[in-house]
This record gives structure tokens, C-alpha cells and sequence, in this order.
DNA sequence: TGTTAGCACTCTACCTCATTGAGTGCTAAT
DNA sequence: ATTAGCACTCAATGAGGTAGAGTGCTAACA
């Protein structure tokens, strides 16, 4: 049977009342609060049917119906109204990303905190796997005797540094000269495309002292593995105490004991993050992660031209604000761009 | 009247066996388990005095007692046993800061991490105020046309970069003679040394080009912000979830609420840091939070000769086992040391 | 004088039972 | 096709009743 006109009118009603009330929808609610002319009965005939079909359900016998996870799929795909944010929800996104930025990362960051305050739901981010980053510079300082930092700098703006240890003799002309090695050797290369072959090249050129090479190398793929290692931050997650779906201590110890797991959700993230920009929306069951099964999951990654801002998440009960949360995400979307060419200087990026 | 030493001992009972089960003790049970050689009618008597004494109170006429602040007062001041941890919570400490550690404040988080994970408590960790830090190194470094790094390191081995944006026409010559300027005039200074009589001297040997000058004495002081701003760390707020006393959501909220609140929490880590070493202990309404009153917060700065690590403290309920606790903290302590020469190399600041 | 057995008393936690009210499904009339 | 009407179901609420833990007090005892 397929879903006639008003059979879907009712069932966004039931929806739209639930996602605010929480409560179970009863037929005469749907016939009084919405103008359908219809009487509690005829909506109580077409209750039945649309859970029959599977779109709804109830707690129990005498309870109103309450929408399944297909209901709220049909409903985010073919029913939901897009809706705006209003002024003064994007003057906070505005003023939430006015900050200074010293690194991609903390925009990510950031961006994640405006989501959470928006929503009211919990907005996790994660950061990029790097390895598509090309390295802009390499640095390596002399700090004092016996002690340098190495710099490396990426296309992205990354800066990481590693402070190492090396012998007390090393002058700094020679510094300058393995600082200029590596530059010539590593620069416009990904850090993916750092391997054997490349380091070796670089270990026959400085050769005769493995007791400086050997601590600088060293120094650099630190730099490297903190550029590539992925981070996850979490914005928001006390905002789900409000929510009734969390009213008993159980639920709230499973959902925050998930929040803790940090490798998990990046790991999450980063599998549902999409390259063509588009929003992932996956619904109660739809959730790899049995303890997630009674919330939903909406995600985007942002770039902008080719650089990698980050994959954000906002997760809620399955009774969420959807409309609210993609017009959130959208609208973020449009406000980014600036600052990214704000952090990275115009044209740093679009040679 | 004076506690005797009976009452010390049936005092000592209450509380240890109420630190354990979180149940109110009566009279009965502390004749039973502690081997006094009295009847549960004379201890009844001497919880009787005690409770008039304020150490002790009934949640109602008939339960057992349970520990009034000032019996935890009395208890940690007097009574308390030190403990020791077992051998696997020793391990468990050290595996957690056997972690490559690039920064120090990254060490700060380790010892919360784990402290957490010992006491099975919230941790939190306040980074000093930095203002005594002695800058060690400036270092400008061109990036690519029209845009340098600045990086400036502490003697306590922070690293802190900006990246900034320069005339295109600007030399690497030019960036070197400013790079020396900076270096001969800032080094040495603490960063609360740094003001505008100093910054006028730079100002007026770099003088013809102020436009070069201005990006980099902001990428300085933008540094000089990041080193000098303290961060708060929280783990294991999870945790807390685990004691009886939080199975109410609204006091999870509560508490939650307050955890949320770094600025807060950061201000009073710092109120109570100490700079001898030792360990100081807020019992429920000793705390000035009013939201606290049902915790207990341990709380020490750790340092290593002349280097602020950074205040760490634990917040558990009033009956936390603050012997545990103190033992964790003073054993964390002993391990620290270790791992900061690691990290500067010895002899860093110990000239 | 300190200790203890005994007892009446208090109060919470828990169980059971009845009541209420929201909501349903079905049937018969329109 | 719609609707009024009615019997039915079930969670939520609240009232009583009971059990058990623990107390304070008294009187007897060493």
C-alpha cells in the first residue's frame, strides 16, 4: 500500500507534534490541533493503517502512536519542511566563530561549539586524516646548546613542532645546512608520500654524523604523526539531560560512557564522512553502534577548495529537531569560507 | 566535652564503613564488625554523644548514622590511615605518562588522566599561570612570500607558534636582523617583564618599516598570550556516575552543569594551589561553590624545581576515600620528576 | 558508675489494590 | 467514506498496610 496524500499529512502531524512534545500522538490530538476536518475517528482508521505499514507504534495498548525509525527516514526524506534559522541563532554562529585562530583545528573546534549551542543537542567533531597534506616548510632551530626544535608547516596551514635533544658540537651552519636538505628533499611532498626511499636519500646526503641525523629525522615524523593523528572533540553533551529520552541515570551513563570513547567516534566519523559535501543522516537503528540505537546521527564534512576542515556530527534522540539541525549545518557551511580565508591568507591555497 | 579515645575508635568505624557501603551505620553493625567488646546499647550511647557533638547525623529517626563535614574533618585531620596503593595502580600510573609528551601541559593531562583512572573520581588540572617564564628563544621564520611564522620557547619548554602575514617585499635577510633584535631584547625577560618601554626600544632599532614590525610583535604577543592563558582539564566526570550519590539526574545534571564550567573551575584550582607542596582538602561546605557542597575536593600543585606543572585536583563525594586519594597523589608525585627531566633534559634549569 | 538486655517507638521502603484517564479498536448508523 | 458511541486496555497515581532496621529510654546488673 502506498502512502496516500493525507495519510502523509497525518503522519508529518504525528511527527512534527511528537519531535516537539515528546509525548505519544493521540487521534484526537492530530484532529484538534491540526485542521484536517476530520473527526478522532477517521484519524484513528488511518493510524492503524500507517502503523500496519510500519511508519508508527505505540508504547502500549492505550498510548498515542509514536513515530519508528521508518517513519522519521520517510520523513526526512520526502516530508520535512527545510526551516530557517532565526537571526539571532546565526548572529551567534557568526559570533561563535569570531575568534582568533591559530590552527585549522581549532576552527573545527569551534564550529562544533556553535553547533552544540544552536541545536541543544551534541555536536562532536573530528579532524581530517591528513595524509593529502603538503609539506610548505621545514624548519629546524637551534634552541641552545645541545637542543633544537624542528617545524614542519603544511599546505593546510598545520604548524607542529618537536623539540629534540642533540650532540653539544653541532654548529648552526649545520643546521642550516640539514635545514636546507630536508627543504629541498621533503617540501611539496604529501606526508604520505614520505617513505624509505626519501629518507634514505636524505640520510646519504648529510652521512657522516647519524648522531644528528638520527634525532632531527626523528624530530620530524613526530611532527608528522601529530599532523596526521586524528582528533575528536565534544561540544554539548550535558545538553541531552533536558531531553526526557535521558531522564533515568542509566541512559545517561550509556550515552556519556559512549561520549568518552573518542577513537570510536572518530572512527565514525570519518567512515560516514562524505567528500561531495552532502549531509549523512542516519536514524536510531540505522547506527552501527548498538548503544546509539535510540538516537540519530546527522554528519557533513566541511572543505573548502581543497583543504579539509573537518567532519562534524550532531547526534540527538531519534526525536530530533532534524530541519533545524540541516539548516544549522547548512548555514555554517556558508559562514566558514571566510574564515578559512581569514586563517590562511587569500590565495594561499588557489595558486 | 573532649572526644576520648572510645570514641575516636567507634568514630573511626562510622566513617570507614560509610566511605565503603555509602549506607547509614547503626549501632548494631559497628559492635558486630568492629570487635569492641561492647554492646550495640553502649555504642547507641556513644553515637548519641557524638551526634551531639556534631561529628555524626541521622538522615532520619531510624536509620543509622552517617558523617556530618565535620566528622570528615576530624577525620582526615586525625584519624585517617594512610594507605598505600597496590602494586598494579602503581603500574597503571606509570604506563599512563609513559606517553611521548611534546609539551607540558601535556604531562598536566596525563597525571589527570590518570589520577582519574586511580581514584575513580573526576580529575581536573589547572596550568599555572605562566607569568615567571623566561623567554629562551624568538625565532622569525619565512614561510613562503608574504607570510613567517613567529615561534617563541620558554625555559620551561613551551613552544608556541603564530603564523602571520608580511609584505611580500620583505627580505629573509631583513627577517634575520629583526629575528637578532628580538632575541637580544626579549630573552631573558619574564613574560610579565615584557611592556612598552621594552617593546618602544624594539620599535625604535627596527624603526623605518613599521609596517614589517607590527604582524610580528602581534604573532609575539599573540604567543605570549597563548603561554601566559591557563587551560582546565577534566576526566573521568563519568565516573561519578558509578556512586550512589549521583542517581538522582538532577544531581547529575547539576554536578555536570558545574564541570562544565573550566573558567570557574580553573579560578578556583588556582585559589587553592599552594606553593609548598602540600595538600589541601575541602570537605562539602567548606567549598565556596554552592553546587559543591556535597563533594569533597583534594587538590595540589605539582612542581619540579623552578617549573609549575599545574595544579591538579580530585572531586569526589563527601565519603570519597581521601586516604586513597592522598596516597595517589603524593605516589603521582614521586613519578613526576622523572618525566620532566625526560622532557627538558637535564639540567635545563638547573644551570 | 559504666554496661547491657529489653522494649516501645519511629520512619522508610516496599507491596498491593483500587481508581483515574487517555487512548484505542470495533460496530453500527449516516 | 465517515463518524458517533461504547467497551476495553493499560500506565500512572495514590492510599493503605506491612516489614524491618534502627533508635532512645529504662531498669537491671557487675
Amino acid at each position: 500500500m502506498l502512502l496516500d496524500d493525507r495519510k502523509k499529512r497525518i503522519l508529518q502531524s504525528i511527527i512534527d507534534d511528537y519531535i516537539n512534545t515528546a509525548e505519544p500522538v493521540g487521534s484526537r490530538t492530530v484532529a484538534r490541533k491540526h485542521e484536517f476536518g476530520l473527526s478522532s475517528a477517521t484519524i484513528r482508521n488511518e493510524m492503524a493503517d500507517l502503523e500496519e505499514m510500519g511508519y508508527i507504534k505505540q508504547p502500549h495498548t492505550s498510548a498515542g502512536r509514536i513515530p519508528s525509525d521508518q517513519g522519521y527516514r520517510f520523513y526526512v526524506d520526502q516530508l520535512m519542511k527545510t526551516s530557517q534559522l532565526t537571526v539571532e541563532e546565526m548572529l551567534s554562529i557568526k559570533s561563535a566563530l569570531d575568534v582568533k585562530i591559530n590552527e585549522l583545528n581549532q576552527l573545527l573546534r569551534q564550529i562544533s561549539v556553535a553547533m552544540s549551542k544552536i541545536t541543544r543537542y551534541t555536536s562532536m567533531a573530528a579532524t581530517p586524516e591528513r595524509k593529502n597534506s603538503v609539506i610548505k616548510n621545514i624548519q629546524v632551530v637551534p634552541v641552545e646548546r645541545g637542543r633544537a626544535l624542528v617545524i614542519v608547516i603544511t599546505n593546510s596551514g598545520i604548524v607542529k613542532n618537536s623539540l629534540i635533544t642533540i650532540p653539544e658540537t653541532v654548529t648552526p651552519e649545520y643546521l642550516i645546512f640539514v635545514n636546507n636538505v630536508l627543504n629541498e628533499k621533503l617540501v611539496g611532498l604529501t606526508i604520505e608520500q614520505i617513505n624509505m626511499p626519501v629518507i634514505s636519500e636524505i640520510e646519504v646526503l648529510i652521512s657522516p654524523s647519524q648522531e644528528v641525523l638520527m634525532p632531527i629525522l626523528n624530530g620530524v615524523t613526530d611532527c608528522i604523526n601529530q599532523i596526521d593523528s586524528s582528533e575528536v572533540y565534544l561540544e554539548g553533551t550535558i545538553n541531552m539531560l533536558n531531553y526526557p529520552e535521558f531522564s533515568d541515570v542509566d541512559k545517561v551513563k550509556d550515552f556519556l560512557c559512549l561520549m568518552d570513547k573518542k577513537e570510536l567516534l572518530g572512527r565514525m566519523l570519518n567512515e560516514l564522512s562524505q567528500n561531495n559535501g552532502s549531509v549523512t543522516i542516519k536514524i536510531g537503528e540505522e547506527n552501527k553502534i548498538e548503544k546509539m540505537k535510540d538516537c540519530s546521527l546527522v554528519t557533513t564534512t566541511y572543505r573548502v577548495g581543497n583543504i579539509a576542515i573537518g567532519t562534524i556530527g550532531v547526534i540527538g534522540p531519534t526525536r530530533m529537531d532534524y530541519s533545524k539541525v540541516l539548516a544549522a549545518i547548512n548555514f555554517m557551511k556558508s559562514k566558514i569560507v571566510d574564515e578559512v580565508e581569514k586563517f590562511l591568507g587569500k590565495n594561499l591555497d588557489h595558486p
